[in-house]
RNA sequence: GGAGAGGUGGCCGAGCGGCUUAAGGCGCACGCUUGGAAAGCGUGUUUAUAAGAGAUUGUAACAAGGGUUCGAAUCCCUUUCUCUCCGCCA
C-alpha cells in the first residue's frame, strides 16, 4: 500500500509508474484519492475542534460538582448534547471516508523501479544473465514425471489417493534428495548470514492482511474455517509478519531471516501440460529468504540476494538465466523483481525456481514496520524476499538435466547430504 | 473441553468514575560531580494523526470492539490472548 503523503506529493511519478504496468484508470483513481484525502483531513480537524471544546466543558462540570455549584454544572450539561451530536456526525463521516480511501489504496499497485521495462506480457521480460551449459542428453532422455516413475522416487497417483492432484508422495531416494536439498539450501543461507526461522504454517487474518494476501486473495489460500486460519502460501507471510507493528532502531539493520516451510496454494484454474508433474503443485517445499532493510540499502541488498542465489545454482551445476520482470509481469506489491529460471532439457523449457523482489515500503506500510531515523522520526523500512530455493522445480531440473543411461547423477555438493551419488 | 485469575508506558507495578497532565521503581539518554569509573544528584524519556516554516498546540490510544455517562484505565456487554488447576494428548 502506498502512503497518502507519497500520493499527495508525487502524482506525476505515480502516473508514470502505473503506465509501465498498463494500469487502467490510474489518473481517475489517484485524483479520487487526493480529493478524499483532503476531505479526510478537514473532517479530522473539525472533529478535533469539537472534541477539544467538549473536553473543556466536561472538565468545568467536574470542577463545579466539586465546589458544590450543581446548578452551574447542570447548565453546562445542556450545552454538551449539541457537541455530542456533532461528534457523532463528524466521526461517522471520518470513518466512512477512511474506509473509502483504504479501498482505493488497495487497488493501487506498487510503483515500479526505473529499471523495470514496460511491457504487455512475459515476452517483454528482460533476460539479463545466463549461465551454465545446457547438457546434451542421451536419446532416451525423458521428462521428470517419467523419471519419477521409472526410479520410484515420486508417486503422483498415491498423492491423488490420499489427498488429490498436486499433492505428490516422495519416496525413498526421492524423499532423501528433497530433504538433502532443503538442508543444503538452509546451510548456504546460514553461511550468508541469514538466521534460520521455523514459523507457524497457519496464519491468522491480521497476518494475511499484513503481507497483502487479504482482503481479496483469500481464494488462493487454503482456509481452516473453523478456527479462522489460513495455510501459508509461502514462508514470506509468517516470517515477514514477525515485524508487523514493530518500531526498529537503525542499528537493527540489516535483518536477514531464512525459513524452510511447506507452501500451500489452491492454484484455482490451473491446468494443462505446464502444470504436469512437479511443475505446479498445491503443496510444495520452499526455502525462503527475507530481509528488512534501511531504505538507502535495499537495492544493494536485492543485488546481494541475486548473487547469493546465483552462487547456489552454480554449485548445483544447473543451467539458468535471470529475468528482470516487465511492468505487466511484476507482482502487485513489488517495485523490482528478478526471476530465476532453470532450463529443463527434457521438457525443452525454462522453469521458474526463484523470484526475488524489493517491495520498498509498500509492504511495510501495511505492516506498520518502521524504524527511528537519524532525525528521531519514524520512517517505513524496506522489505525484500526471495526463494532460495523452491524445491519441486529444482528437483525437476536436477532429474532431467542430470539423467544418464546409468541413472541420475547427484551433484557433488549434495552427496554429503544425500549419502548416495546416483539414483538408479 | 471445564473452573478460576488476569491483560496498564521499553520492563516491573499502583490506580478501580473528575485531584491521572497514568503514581512509584527499573532501564535508557544527557548533564553535574570525578584523575577515570561507580555511587549520588538533576533533567529528560510512548505512538499515531491534524494544523504550523518551526518552537509548539489539538485529538486519539491503559488487550480489541461496542455501550452507559457531561466525563471511563476505572462501570456494563462482546471478542481475544495469557496464567493456574482439572481433563485430553505427541
Amino acid at each position: 500500500m502506498l502512503t497518502l503523503a507519497f500520493i499527495r506529493e508525487n502524482k506525476e511519478i505515480i502516473l508514470k509508474g502505473l503506465a509501465v504496468r498498463n494500469f487502467a484508470n490510474a489518473e481517475k483513481i489517484i485524483d479520487q484519492v487526493i480529493e478524499k484525502d483532503a476531505f479526510r483531513r478537514t473532517t479530522q480537524t473539525d472533529l478535533d475542534k469539537v472534541l477539544a471544546e467538549s473536553n473543556k466543558i466536561s472538565k468545568e462540570i467536574g470542577k463545579f460538582y466539586k465546589s458544590g455549584e450543581v446548578q452551574k454544572a447542570n447548565l453546562l450539561k445542556e450545552k454538551t448534547s449539541q457537541y455530542k451530536q456533532e461528534t457523532k456526525i463528524l466521526s461517522e463521516k471520518l470513518s466512512l471516508v477512511e474506509t473509502d480511501l483504504n479501498e482505493l489504496l488497495y487497488l493501487i499497485p506498487n510503483i515500479p523501479n526505473k529499471l523495470v521495462p514496460s511491457g504487455n506480457s512475459e515476452e517483454d521480460n528482460e533476460v539479463i544473465f545466463q549461465e551454465g551449459d545446457i547438457p546434451k542428453l542421451h536419446k532416451n532422455a525423458i521428462p521428470h514425471w517419467e523419471l519419477a516413475k521409472k526410479y520410484d522416487i515420486i508417486d503422483f497417483e498415491l498423492g491423488n489417493k490420499i489427498t488429490g492432484a498436486g499433492f505428490p508422495v516422495y519416496k525413498g531416494k526421492g524423499a532423501k534428495l528433497q530433504r538433502a536439498l532443503i538442508t543444503y539450501f538452509l546451510d548456504k543461507n546460514a553461511d550468508a548470514g541469514y538466521t534460520e526461522i521455523q514459523p507457524p504454517l497457519l496464519i491468522n487474518e491480521a497476518s494475511g492482511f499484513g503481507t497483502g494476501q487479504l482482503p481479496d486473495k483469500e481464494g488462493q489460500m487454503y482456509q481452516v474455517g473453523i478456527d479462522n486460519l489460513y495455510l501459508i502460501p509461502t514462508a514470506e507471510v509468517p516470517v515477514t509478519n514477525i515485524y508487523r507493528d514493530v518500531l526498529l532502531k537503525e542499528s537493527d539493520f540489516p535483518i536477514c531471516n531464512t525459513a524452510y516451510t511447506p507452501c500451500f496454494r489452491r492454484e484455482a484454474g490451473s491446468y494443462g501440460a505446464h502444470v504436469r508433474g512437479l511443475n505446479r503443485l498445491h503443496q510444495f517445499d520452499k526455502v525462503e529468504i527475507v530481509r528488512i532493510e534501511h531504505p538507502e540499502n535495499s537495492y544493494a541488498a536485492l543485488d546481494k540476494m541475486v548473487e547469493h542465489v546465483k552462487c547456489i545454482l552454480q554449485e548445483l551445476g544447473l543451467p539458468y538465466r535471470i529475468l528482470r520482470l516487465c511492468g505487466s509481469d511484476l507482482g502487485f506489491t513489488s517495485a523490482l523483481t528478478y526471476d530465476f529460471e532453470v532450463f529443463s532439457t527434457a521438457q525443452n523449457r525454462w522453469l521458474e525456481i526463484s523470484s526475488i523482489s524489493n517491495f520498498e515500503s509498500f509492504q511495510a506500510n501495511r505492516l506498520k514496520l518502521r524504524f527511528k531515523n537519524k532525525d528521531g522520526k519514524s520512517e517505513l523500512a524496506h522489505t525484500l524476499n526471495g526463494s532460495s530455493l523452491a524445491l519441486p522445480r529444482v528437483l525437476a531440473g536436477l532429474l532431467e538435466n542430470l539423467q544418464t543411461e546409468e541413472g541420475i547423477k547427484i551433484p557433488d555438493v549434495l552427496v554429503k547430504y544425500t549419502g548416495f551419488d546416483i539414483i538408479d
